[in-house]
DNA sequence: TGATTAGTGGGGAAAAGTGGGGGAAAGTGG
DNA sequence: CCACTTTCCCCCACTTTTCCCCACTAATCA
């Protein structure tokens, strides 16, 4: 499900504070779970390489798209191999709990800055996991008018 | 319904006053309703980018096209990913319930200053939901006089 | 002035999110 | 190979949110 024509369909949308317990588990807001395809579903949990890190959650086909891109590029690319060391070397491959949680793994939840409160954002084809205060930073309305002023053109 | 030659018609026109109630829904327009296709009609809620900051409404069918258009662009791009973290990360999709009214998420409600008395304004391909004070100071008519004199070479 | 339609408000069931107890599974050290 | 600890994940209980249904008011129109 969610495939349509070989390419992913847009389906992360709207953003959903949820709480992170003491074991480091937080449930995924209902409607991503339905874009995951229901219990069952697999994910890959990735660190982003913004300034203001976040945690990147990504479905499993959309995430297998990516790997199959990097596998066709020459491997002894020494630029590729330090990103896929950032990428894949934190990638943490996860499923759902039987209450729609996910367990986050104390490195990445130390990368990103997670503590009890947490931010889930969708983009479209996956979506992220914030700590509120870089999320602010990251979508202050100064930065995205600048960045909407460039990209106006475009549609 | 709605398109003609693969471009929206201009549909949404007028100011209404409604109330927000306690649990955050509103009655959408019954002329609105109307134009977006009846009872089971699919909105998607976003966050405007202006400084006094409103809700926009729009069909289903023309946030689609949106969509599509920022997923052909690459999407490692770090101008665009500020800019979808906004756009898409507010998007609330959402029904009308059977009394023709949405609930506005508790996120959206903060960011748009809404509380008891909201106004609805239609601008052709969609409709936004206004907080009074700031309706008034975005439609201010020494603001739009001169918006109007760098627009008047278009048309 | 009754009838229809739009908007408003609230009760209540269902669904979604939260937190903790405890057993299974995996890792660690003798 | 056997304790012992740690991590994970199930289940259950509780709270909050969402969304159905119904009932009331206001406005419109013949």
């Amino acid at each position: 499900m969610g495939k349509s024509g070989g390419k992913w369909m847009a389906f992360f949308r709207g953003r959903f504070l949820h709480s992170l317990d003491a074991k480091g588990r937080v449930a995924i807001p209902q409607r991503f779970r339905e874009s995951l395809g229901g219990e069952e579903a697999e994910i890959r949990l990735v660190m982003s390489v913004d300034p203001e890190g976040c945690l990147v959650v990504y479905p499993e086909a959309v995430w297998r798209e990516l790997e199959q891109k990097w596998e066709a590029l020459p491997q002894m690319n020494d630029e590729l191999k330090t990103y896929l060391r950032f990428m894949v070397g934190w990638a943490s491959d996860g499923a759902l709990d039987r209450q729609g949680r996910i367990l986050v793994p104390p490195p990445l939840r130390e990368y990103a800055g997670l503590d009890h409160e947490v931010w889930f954002v969708g983009v479209l084809q996956n979506f992220e996991i914030w700590n509120g205060e870089r999320l602010e930073k990251a979508t202050g309305s100064d930065r995205v008018r600048s960045v909407t002023q460039k990209l106006s053109g475009l549609f």
